[in-house]
DNA sequence: CGGAAGGAAGAGGCCACATCACCTT
DNA sequence: ATAAGGTGATGTGGCCTCTTCCTTC
């Protein structure tokens, strides 16, 4: 990693932003992604330790360096001296994480450096974390461990990568001889996908439920029962009961990340085909009265569409860093672990209750693209709102506020 | 309990024109 | 290949209108 920032050309770049097609460090990769909604839902990832200018998809744990796509078949595939070295696949991820929560994801990966957490801290509770959660290859696990600290992060992550809920991971975890469940139980809580109900406040104040808007098209085709929106959803028992009226099972959806029917097996049941609309958390609603053109062949895909938790997943985004990798995770956090919805129903009233509170206070922050013709329009004569030609009468001038007549 | 009426809140359109982006010469 | 000129598209803020939602009766 010799390379410089491409942003501010002069810190070491870390990060590789595909859609910005941008090797970033750290810092500048938080201020160009944080912001605005768009910017947030470029996926990035770590940049290849080797070419330094390409997106690194996995971690040779051997060599502690991840890799490009290229450089990775040249260390491992063309190389008669390292073709079974353990691979680690790295996710890439979305939003605006804090330092402290990127190392938190890859903390078996890096040694992330202190960023000014400041920058956009208070845009934390709107992003999604959980996507940027690890997924590793099917070669890491199987054997025993070696680097307690790294080596046991990394076999969670498989568990991630491949399981449902929490439960799973622990058994999992412990038949693969890692040394306590203990350690599943400390890794973050938002990564594993645990039940949201363990702690209801504070998975809720991360979870952020104004920002999931469930679109569902066909439901009724689908399901045979009838939802109007997420409040819906969730009042009607989420979806594990949607599901479990078709005998389908939700297991492998995530609220942040339910990219339900997209390489999920349970799902596969439903649509084989990969095919998948994400439609960002503003469409969704607008969906409410007219469906989204780009929704297509919806009599043979079921489209279960769901934006992810911050509305900023985007079919790309979930292309381009390997898909499916996001919703094993977990539950949908409106769903009790357990198909018998143990939870009392106060707590999803309640989940009810504070998504339309943040529904109903939900901020669109308009950004400002030209401050040029901010300016310009600022200080331009309007009459009634309207701007007026230059010399036309006008009542209402920005600068002394006067009328002209 | 259901419907009507009124109020509150939000979304979208309109306006002029400097600036941008693209194309042609 | 580069520069200059032309042209259509874009974006900016305040106000108004319309629609939707909520509360009250």
């Amino acid at each position: 990693m010799g390379y410089m920032c491409d942003f501010c050309g002069e810190q070491r770049s870390m990060v590789y932003c595909r859609s910005d097609a941008a090797c970033l460090c750290l810092s500048c990769d938080r201020n160009v992604h944080s912001a605005n909604a768009l910017s947030k839902r470029h996926s990035r990832t770590l940049v290849c330790e080797r070419c330094e200018s390409q997106p690194a998809i996995v971690r040779c744990t051997e060599e502690r360096v991840s890799l490009c796509h290229d450089c990775d078949w040249k260390s491992h595939e063309a190389s008669t001296f390292s073709p079974t070295h353990k691979r680690q696949t790295i996710n890439c991820y979305s939003g605006c994480p804090s330092a402290a929560e990127l190392s938190s994801i890859w903390s078996s990966i890096l040694q992330i450096p202190s960023v000014d957490d400041t920058t956009c801290e208070e845009e934390l509770g709107l992003m999604s974390i959980a996507e940027n959660s690890l997924k590793t290859c099917s070669c890491v696990g199987s054997e025993s461990n070696t680097n307690h600290a790294e080596t046991e992060t990394e076999n969670v992550n498989v568990l991630v990568g491949s399981s449902s809920s929490l439960p799973e991971i622990k058994s999992a975890t412990q038949n693969l001889g890692l040394q306590s469940a203990a350690s599943v139980d400390a890794f973050p809580s938002k990564i594993l996908g645990s039940s949201p109900f363990e702690d209801d406040d504070g998975f809720y104040d991360d979870f952020d439920m104004d920002e999931v808007d469930l679109n569902l098209e066909n439901y009724e085709e689908l399901f045979g029962v009838t939802l109007n929106s997420s409040e819906d959803l969730l009042e009607n028992g989420g979806l594990d009961s949607l599901f479990t009226k078709k005998g389908i099972s939700a297991a492998g959806s995530n609220c942040q990340n339910a990219v339900i029917a997209q390489g999920s097996s349970s799902a596969q049941r439903v649509n084989p085909q990969p095919a998948c609309s994400i439609a960002s958390a503003e469409s969704m609603m607008s969906s409410k009265t007219e469906p989204i053109p780009c929704f297509t062949s919806r009599k043979t895909h079921s489209n279960l569409s769901f934006s992810g938790l911050t509305g900023e997943g985007t079919t790309y985004d979930y292309q381009d860093c390997g898909a499916s990798s996001m919703h094993h995770m977990g539950e949908p956090p409106w769903c009790p672990p357990s198909s018998e919805s143990s939870q009392p129903s106060v707590s999803r009233s309640n989940a009810v209750m504070r998504y339309k509170e943040k529904k109903k206070n939900r901020k669109f922050v308009k950004r400002v693209r030209y401050a040029s013709r901010k300016a310009r329009a600022d200080v331009r004569r309007r009459v009634k709102g309207r701007f007026v030609k230059a010399g036309d009468a006008y009542d209402y001038d920005p600068l002394s506020q006067t009328r002209s007549c």
